[in-house]
RNA sequence: GUGGUCGUAGCUCAGCUGGUAGAGCACCGGGUUGUGGUCCCGGGGGUCGCGGGUUCAAGUCCCGUCGAUCACCCCA
């Protein structure tokens, strides 16, 4: 069999990034926790139709086939986000579910687009989701950026900026002025920072039936950007009235409004992010990691009004997703973050001879049992190998049993330092016992 | 899905206008008769991503394919 190759957009990381990958899911969940999100798990399929209910995602989604008998699951399809599957669930179970309901999800997604770094058709999302019956009160849209700002502040990574906007103040707007269909309104401000506000002129003028007042009137509005609620009069100034506007104007004063007493510096409305999945109907979230800017959003999220509902059924919901895949693959690929060591192993017990290797393990058990990660030597080497050993998977103590009823000994192979210890007492200093994930200080900015 | 760039040892790379592969680091062994990291000596390792083609001869040219990356599309 010929060496196999990777395959494109389906990451595989090594242990020590997966060890990083673990230690910043859980405290991701964590701050879920702490914030009463309640752990969530659906099946990474649904029935096509629901994948397809909304929007023009139908080209990225992987649909399910088996191999002989293509007829069976044809109309199933691997998930592209944890949203529409939540949206699903909440219908499901509307009746065993309390009202307004707080979950969180992490789970692989898929979407079959073109692979690039940060960028891949397999990936993890870390989601939380409020909904509620009938109507969801608008203070959770507050709430959503402040959640993943502590999360995403907790760990050891640059600063992150949650840029906040709302559909209605964009679409009440365009409509105030005359044009009807957002979207490729939307779509052309979208690239305000790549080409520059004279191409996009040029793209509303061309895809959205614009004329010259009303694209510079939309680049108006995309140029507003605050960290305060100062926006808004800078948006009324622009002349342009709608009862939509108005409506989308005081909710983002709300949601900057809460940032800034909560989190100061962690949001910041911008009104020309205008991104994400086309279900949302108001509230929108897109955050840029500091240094990563280029790079794109590492965590979106939004208002769907619509998404949740069956004839008079309706469960309307906010939500907010971090794109951990693209997170550590961008972090990974500048070799910013760092784990303490290779493996998760605290103390590697040496072996004089194979007759030993029954003490070895009583030693290793009795570790163990205190919880302290340990492993027996691989063989019998010289001491010097078996040292090289934990060396080189950064391991940082050595246990030597004691010859001849000799007290045993643990050698901390950083320092040199050793010392006689008991396996039924000796503790490795705390900071030692886990493997610790930390920023790189080689990380460029 | 469309287009561009790139693909030589585990890593970073060299290899001139085509003449049948090299360095540093890493790794393994020895010096050092079981306590590593320095130093010295020695050693293993590459179907030059893969498959075809042109040629007496291809790492070097052409085509395809896979992978990485960038732009578009879209988005975490």
């Amino acid at each position: 069999m010929s060496k196999p190759t990777p395959l494109s957009g389906f990451p595989e990381w090594l242990p020590p990034q997966r060890m990083i990958e673990q230690q910043l899911l859980a405290r991701i969940a964590r701050t879920f926790e702490l914030y009463g999100f309640a752990p969530l798990e659906t099946r990474a399929v649904e029935p096509l139709d629901q994948l397809l209910r909304k929007g023009e995602t139908s080209k990225e989604v992987y649909v399910l086939r088996r191999l002989q008998d293509s007829g069976g699951d044809a109309d199933l399809g691997l998930h592209f986000d944890l949203t529409v599957p939540f949206a699903r669930f909440v219908l499901e179970n509307a009746g065993r579910l309390q009202f307004p309901f707080r979950r969180y999800q992490i789970q692989k997604v898929w979407r079959g687009e073109r692979p690039q770094e940060g960028r891949y058709r397999e990936f993890l999302q870390a989601d939380i989701d409020i909904v509620d019956r009938d109507t969801l009160p608008f203070h959770y849209d507050a709430e959503m950026p402040l959640v993943v700002g502590d999360a995403l502040r907790g760990l050891p990574i640059p600063p992150v900026t949650i840029m906040v906007n709302n559909r209605k103040v964009c679409e009440g707007f365009y409509r105030g002025l005359g044009l009807a269909d957002p979207e490729p309104v939307l779509r052309a401000v979208d690239k305000l920072d790549k080409i520059g506000p004279g191409k996009v002129a040029a793209l509303l003028t061309e895809t959205a039936g614009a004329t010259d007042a009303q694209a510079a009137a939309c680049l108006e509005l995309a140029a507003i950007a605050a960290p305060d609620a100062s926006f808004a009069d800078r948006v009324r100034a622009l002349g342009v009235t709608d009862p939509l506007l108005d409506e989308g104007l005081d909710e983002l004063v709300r949601v900057v409004d809460a940032a800034a007493a909560h989190s100061p510096g962690l949001v910041v409305a911008d009104l020309k992010i205008a991104r994400g999945l086309d279900y949302y109907t108001g509230t929108v979230y897109e955050t840029v990691l500091a240094g990563y800017e280029s790079s794109g959003s590492i965590c979106s999220g939004g208002r769907y009004d619509n998404l949740a509902s069956s004839g008079a059924e309706r469960f309307p919901g906010v939500g907010i997703s971090i794109g951990v895949s693209r997170l550590l693959g961008l972090l990974f690929g500048r070799s910013a973050l760092t784990v303490s060591r290779a493996v998760p192993t605290c103390v590697l017990v040496a072996l004089t001879d194979e007759d030993a290797r029954p003490a070895a393990g009583r030693v290793a058990g009795a570790l163990r049992s205190r919880g302290i990660a340990t492993e027996v030597a691989p063989a019998a080497a010289k001491f010097g190998k078996q040292i090289r050993y934990a060396e080189r998977r950064g391991i940082p103590f050595v246990w030597f049993p004691g010859a001849d009823g000799a007290a045993d000994s643990v050698k901390d192979i950083r320092s040199g330092e050793q010392v006689d210890a008991d396996a039924a007492v000796w503790q490795p200093p705390a900071a030692d016992l886990l493997p610790v994930v930390s920023a790189a200080v080689t990380a460029g900015s």
